[in-house]
DNA sequence: TACTCATAAGTAAACGTTTACCTAAGCTGA
DNA sequence: TCAGCTTAGGTAAACGTTTACTTATGAGTA
């Protein structure tokens, strides 16, 4: 039986009410005497604070919630870690979520959440447009990372990548290395994410005055088998001296399926990635790719989230962040 | 304002005692029709169950708490989805904390996952001891994974893997293959898990009759870095043909400093890892290393856990998982 | 008729906090 | 002397549920 509150007024000889305003320094008019005895007791029957009933009647919980769709890729996992950090320096956890990008999930987490009490709730990238009427009906302040949003009373702000900038600098320094027959890999055709991606990459083509050959474009998903898959294929019916790819694990998988054919890394076929995950350094052979900053977006996302729920003005922002390359052994 | 039992209560025309019963399905005493009006406003409103008024009554969380020194090791990524799953699957959500391996950390955690009223906790290797006092006072009942653990009351199960067998097998499949000096890459000198590691990897010398040169053994932590840093001073300072790393990260990091050295892996020498983590296959060249059922392990401690909170015996377990040699491109 | 019994629902306390408001005592100053 | 302030602390309601216990109604039975 953990301790109350209440255990310790009795032992104080003093109210509950009397503890409660000294445990949480609300003790302006609490006698020096009381206060110390109170503070004492405390630490000797090992008070902690129930956090639940303290939530029942704040009505906060200092809790957020972040749903991504899968903690496994490396993406999200250094996402998360950000988030918690930046969470954890504002006085506030998080708990996690895994929606495998599958809209029913995602609405049972946000459910969830919402059950628990979570404070706001990040959202993050996947091509599950979420329920506007479920998020509306929760009233929980949330931000939205990468992805198309309605614009919600919620909605405390919205922190995209510049993915279209990302894609033309990856285009425009393959282009500047000489490639022009050039591989484009993405995840799902119909996201605004890829569609942004891949205008990106049609206007460092434009730009140069080279013409992409549609056969050359591959979108499926972000993930390491469909890189490996979509690059055996490449290879099997086209040429091209480099692929631009939009996630680091597409290009793990590319280089892998490259390899696999016999071909070197970046001699025959150079390889970009995207996302600059803190694996990509650490490879064999390290991953020339896009920064997008991932530290940085998870900072300033719960930043924005904080601030919006602390803050008493309560005004949106909407945040977009800059890419910039990365050059090391693979392009 | 979310919806309560209270609201619904109202409109349906009963008591609040009435609403609870019915969605609870504790309704065997209920008329047909009020059941179904309780259903189709609950419904109607858009009804959640406030889980905080909820656990301040029942006591019960369906919550667990995992602790686990930094979700952004691939190893620790892998747990940590293997026991959000399997406790998804029993009814349970987890909430997540790393401690960076960091005493304190670990302590102001499981002091907040308590508070939070968690209904259960898995702790996860680290060096650190958790302090056996906080332990018993929280009286949570927990289960601890690859680390030394006070016997307590409150301790569920422990599930272990057999690092001694594991590096036995690792040492001894290069044995077998040829090789006679072999480099050994662990964490922490003094955890009792580098301890028994080591103890394998003396064993598998001892049975080829091979005496361990000390030159070849180096401890620091589990880490990238370390197996990076560690490899360019044994190349400096001695010779050997493979290395057996006690981390996937560890190989990795060896695997570069042994390119960076102009060294041909594994023809020149030979690298395994340890862990099997989901990235090992997808790498350019895909990982040999020793296999320990990362899922798996998440996966029973999870049940363990859950079984001993829901059955009402109550019974302890210990848990061993065995390990297998995973042959790739490595070694 | 008067009892029991099943059915259907209500009452109220409890979980551990926080907080708005109240009280009581002592002191100050005119 | 007494209104009014300051200081120290208490009272009780509230947060949204759950649950043990109680009540009311009608039907069946002796």
């Amino acid at each position: 039986m953990a301790t109350t509150i209440k255990d310790i007024a009795r032992r104080a000889g003093v109210s509950a009410a009397t503890v409660s305003k000294v445990l949480n320094r609300k003790d302006a008019f609490i006698g020096e005497e009381t206060r110390n005895r109170i503070w004492s007791l405390a630490r000797e029957l090992n008070y902690t604070p129930n956090s639940i009933a303290r939530s029942l009647v704040t009505r906060r919980s200092n809790v957020i919630g972040i749903v991504v769709p899968d903690i496994l890729n490396p993406y999200f996992t250094e996402l998360v870690r950000a988030c918690d950090d930046a969470a954890r320096l504002r006085g506030y956890t998080t708990i996690l979520c895994n929606s495998d990008g599958i809209a029913e999930n995602e609405e049972a987490h946000l459910s969830f959440l919402a059950g628990h009490g979570v404070d706001g709730i990040v959202l993050s990238a996947s091509d599950v447009v979420p329920n506007a009427d479920l998020l509306r009906g929760l009233g929980i302040p949330f931000v939205s990372m990468d992805r198309e949003i309605p614009m919600l009373d919620c909605l405390a702000a919205t922190v995209d990548t510049d993915c279209r900038g990302g894609a033309f600098q990856s285009a425009s320094y393959l282009i500047g290395k000489g490639h022009r027959r050039i591989a484009f890999l993405s995840g799902s055709a119909e996201s605004s994410n890829t569609r942004l991606r891949l205008e990106g990459f049609r206007e460092a083509h434009r730009r140069a005055g080279i013409a992409v050959d549609p056969e050359l474009v591959r979108c499926g998903e972000f993930q390491h088998s469909f890189g490996h898959q979509a690059t055996l294929a490449l290879l099997a019916g086209t040429r091209f001296s480099a692929i631009c790819c939009m996630s680091d694990m597409l290009a793990l998988g590319a280089t892998v399926a490259l390899r696999e054919s016999g071909l070197r890394v970046p001699d025959d076929c150079a390889v970009m990635g995207f996302d600059n995950i803190y694996l990509a350094p650490l490879l064999d052979r390290p991953l020339s790719t896009i920064d997008r900053r991932i530290f940085e977006s998870g900072r300033i996302a719960i930043d924005a989230l904080v601030d919006f729920l602390d803050g008493p003005e309560r005004q949106r922002s909407a945040i977009v962040l800059e890419t910039s390359v990365v050059e090391r052994k693979t392009a």
